[in-house]
DNA sequence: CTCAGTGTAGACAGTTCTGTCTACTGCGGG
DNA sequence: CCCGCAGTAGACAGAACTGTCTACACTGAG
């Protein structure tokens, strides 16, 4: 499974009917259909219901799951941290696995016809001040991603400085993709990268 | 009234009875009111019923102003607009209005304690996708935002080009504040904006 | 065999949300 | 004078949402 961008992240069965999902089971099946809807229409613009209802499980078998859609949604951070982060690992693989890979990347995720933006920056407008849970995933989330961008850094800078600029830049054209200038995004952060210090040298 | 950060950014009377606006007019309070609350709760975490409440009007007199809840959703954004707008270009003009003078006037948003992240980057993860009127008025703050940044660049550069990365930069720092680190954030901006071309020749 | 675990099917309770409706009040301008 | 506008007070409809409950079926392990 998952070659080049995996399901998650593109989600290349995004049809609302059941999927190929009939032979999984009823919990991940309700995991992944969350994943698309929360994803695709936001948190709390999604019932139970209507997951219930595509995932093609009863309710009691969904809150014998999930006891409360709560536990759904931070589930469902969880899971999408998990393939996010092997997606955008494997993508920075296949682009080089520098510095300069993470343009083509951004380009890769910016251009998939289910992008909408970053989830977790999205998961912390929508419900963040209410669920501490959620912040707290968010931060994890963050914190995890400029950890992998240290990768990318020689040795011979401040690496955590750099890397944290980085995301903050990466954080920026996330949201101007998502308000539909996904290539002033690229050029943008094609346009920060080039001050970053530390840059020149490598490559 | 609005001396150095007006009440809208801010809102200094934010607590949740219905503050000094007796003498405003029904509209007026509604709007404030639901200005307040979709900054601070979501806009889908709101109900009208809270801001009819809250706003001291009856249900006949809100539906009057605004025919449904959508309508409000939009003044809602084109009221934060203006307020927004005009907190960001007096602090601008407080510290110096140049380029160095973007970092304090976030930091002086940040630090607020009514801050919590864009209010147009919070509109768009939360109700984007299913309303056009709400993704237009993000792109329309966000191209006046860069039209202010521009202001402050001198003629010798690609202005466009460059209040756009900087625009970003500061989209990215806005959510890095909004998660919880703020002082991470500036420091994260200053990074970034001393790699941008153009800024060192100027002041 | 039995029992625990997982599943199905769907009714139901209780709340909240948006939006409508009736009936009444007070005021300023033509 | 009176008409339109803006307002109050609160009942009500209809939908959607989260979560519970009863009753039943299949399966694999001890």
């Amino acid at each position: 499974m998952e070659r080049s961008v995996y399901h998650g992240v593109m989600d290349r069965h995004s049809n609302p009917a059941l999927m190929d999902q009939t032979k999984l089971s009823a919990r991940e099946r309700i995991l992944r259909t969350a994943h698309t809807l929360f994803y695709r229409e936001g948190i709390r613009s999604t019932g139970v219901d209507r997951i219930i209802a595509e995932a093609g499980v009863t309710k009691v078998t969904f809150y014998r799951h999930y006891p409360s859609k709560n536990d759904l949604i931070v589930a469902f951070l969880d899971y999408r941290h998990r393939i996010w982060m092997s997606w955008f690992q494997d993508a920075l693989q296949r682009h080089g696995n520098n510095l300069l890979a993470i343009a083509p990347v951004l380009q890769e995720w910016f251009t998939d016809p289910a992008f909408r933006g970053c989830a977790f920056i999205n998961a912390l407008g929508e419900v963040g001040p209410s669920m501490p849970d959620v912040v707290q995933r968010v931060i994890q989330h963050k914190a995890k991603l400029r950890n992998v961008i240290e990768g990318l850094l020689p040795n011979d800078c401040e690496r955590e400085t750099l890397a944290s600029a980085i995301a903050m830049a990466i954080d920026g054209a996330v949201v101007r993709a998502e308000w539909g200038e996904p290539t002033e995004a690229i050029h943008g952060f094609h346009h920060l990268m080039e001050g970053v210090s530390c840059l020149k040298p490598q490559t």
